[in-house]
DNA sequence: TGTTAAGCGAGACGGTACGTCGCGTCTTAAT
DNA sequence: ATTAAGACGCGACGTACCGTCTCGCTTAACA
């Protein structure tokens, strides 16, 4: 009988989260500033989600972006397609913290955890895929996909996090290199 | 001329911050939390670290013993005992998650990032040393050190925020035998 | 269209306000103290009031008691059971101290100041009617009634305050006398 | 051997207060607003005066000068020159404050009580002194001293307190001419 | 097609923690 | 042994959000 939770606010409500966290990072997010940002009230929020957080992972579910492998016909150029674009992500600010807010935040909630697992997922297919191509074509030997996308993306976000910036463009094919050599291709070939 | 910061008003603080976290988790921690457990002082808190972030970081700080360089005499063994001592922090999961909140926190403030480096480069020098006498040795071909570093910690950081749980002690070997063709070793070990 | 300030949290607080003066004097006045005593939290009153002194006047305002002019006949008759009321207020050391903290928080509150004024003239404007009676009645020359007041309540003013004990009920007609002597009387007759 | 209290630091103490509440009243006096502007230390201050309050009294008397009793031959001439000088000081808000503050602390603290008791004695005595003469002289009728001085003090202090300014000077004589009548006075003037 | 129950905005409520200020006590070094 | 300097434990300040609640207004689905 009576209408039913409006798509509007939920939309108005996730947005203005999304709007936040580019703007603020996860520091300057509450669901007072939600209420602010959107003009959708506290009330309407808590009858949408039960916690910030539940609000949280919905925004970001809905940001998901998928990101298709590319074949170029050779790991070194598939590689090279995958890191160049994981690096466009990790070079704005904004997106780089807020990897760092959902990482950090996802290691004491188990269901930020899995949103983050999603996400994750979203890129690490690729890179399944495309090293799975590589052993059929017979360029490296056989490897357990999970720890191959450990190889590749494991030496991107230390670069990334921990020395605090994204490798230039221009490191990019030693670490390919670098990363090839591991898999256990023939000849990095130059 | 006045008497300096009190020692033992530090050490109480990082306790008491330590005794929350074990049993509390990260969610129990506040500064009014560490004053009631502590008897120290909330005024003293913010006399000795200026945020809630700083005085968690010292106490990360003062609980994470400087590893040594290990020598065991091959890269392998090296990479083996560095590894199996970096896989000892990233599983306690209070850690993990200060070390996530630090580099995050640390991506928009400059003084953080600061920090973080001191921190981050106690974990690096170490493997910049092992990797200096692999070289020495002929194990492997010459290689610009952080980039070494990079790839060393890289898998492990991705295997342990990206999947959620650190690598298993059993998995290890694998990995290092990754990073170290990678590195360019000869043969893994025979 | 949310509920407005609810009258009983008002009521609350002024309540706990009035009692904790009785009880402890202004120096045992705080909103914390107001919170504790009430039950009524700290934002509410802040809400209610955007300053501890506003709650204080809010209170006092609340308290305002009118006395109504006695009118047994005479000046004499008059004057004696208006300053035995005015001794009985006096006389208790609580709120005694109560209008001294009103009296020395207002000379540096203006908004205080004018509440001070309101509860003064419940007490002085009984005396004006006395006095104008007094002199309808040819007991005494006219007088401006003001200069009366003060004249009245100033003696047992400077009792209680600079000797620090009211008059005792026996030096009344004493006092009393001499009083009526001022304002011209022409015999307090015996 | 050691050197004793300075007098140059009690002085500096004495002068910062004072400038304090020239500038920005009684609220903005505090020990630590008088350490700030006088250089004087927290601990030195507490050598010389066991509370703030103490401080306050002490500045106040250092600035109140001991007004000796005027002898003009008359009581009325001797009441004129005594309720004027009381006058200068009632007219200065900061000092009528103060002597508020004093009264009602004394209230609930028999230290100050006396404290209180010895600045009002070094008003009253010169009161009791007119009094005396004036009885001696058989102006007016015997009287015991204290209540004159209640007398006298009381209009003005009700007038003071109560209205909240000081008579002015042109009120002046009436108030006197009320006084004298009402201590016997034959004729206050012709 | 008019009724009506639920959605909605707004925001008051009792709370917890924040970071700051002043208190009065104390410790230290320097004169 | 007094002083300037200031750290200490303490407690109140005023603010920000929390999650719950009450309020009228609006609106979509059912009768």
């Amino acid at each position: 009988m009576p209408r039913p939770l409006s798509e509007t606010a939920r939309q108005k409500a996730i947005d203005a989260t999304f709007a936040i966290l580019g703007d603020e990072g996860i520091d300057g997010f509450s669901i007072e500033a939600v209420t602010r940002r959107s003009g959708v009230a506290k009330t309407t929020i808590y009858r949408h989600w039960s916690s910030a957080n539940e609000l949280l992972v919905d925004a970001l579910d809905c940001h998901i972006e998928t990101v298709p492998a590319p074949d170029t016909g050779s790991l070194h150029g598939d590689l090279t397609a995958m890191t160049t674009s994981a690096l466009e992500v990790m070079a704005d600010p904004a997106r780089r913290r807020m990897l760092l807010d959902l990482l950090s935040a996802a290691a004491s909630d188990p269901e930020l955890e899995q949103i983050k697992q999603a996400l994750v997922s979203e890129r690490t297919h690729p890179i399944v895929e495309i090293v799975e191509r590589a052993v059929e074509r017979g360029e490296i030997p056989p490897i357990e996909p999970e720890r191959a996308v450990t190889f590749v993306h494991g030496p991107l976000m230390a670069r990334t996090m921990l020395q605090g910036e994204p490798p230039t463009t221009d490191e990019l094919p030693e670490l390919i290199e670098l990363i090839m050599r591991g898999l256990g291709a023939e000849r990095p070939d130059t």
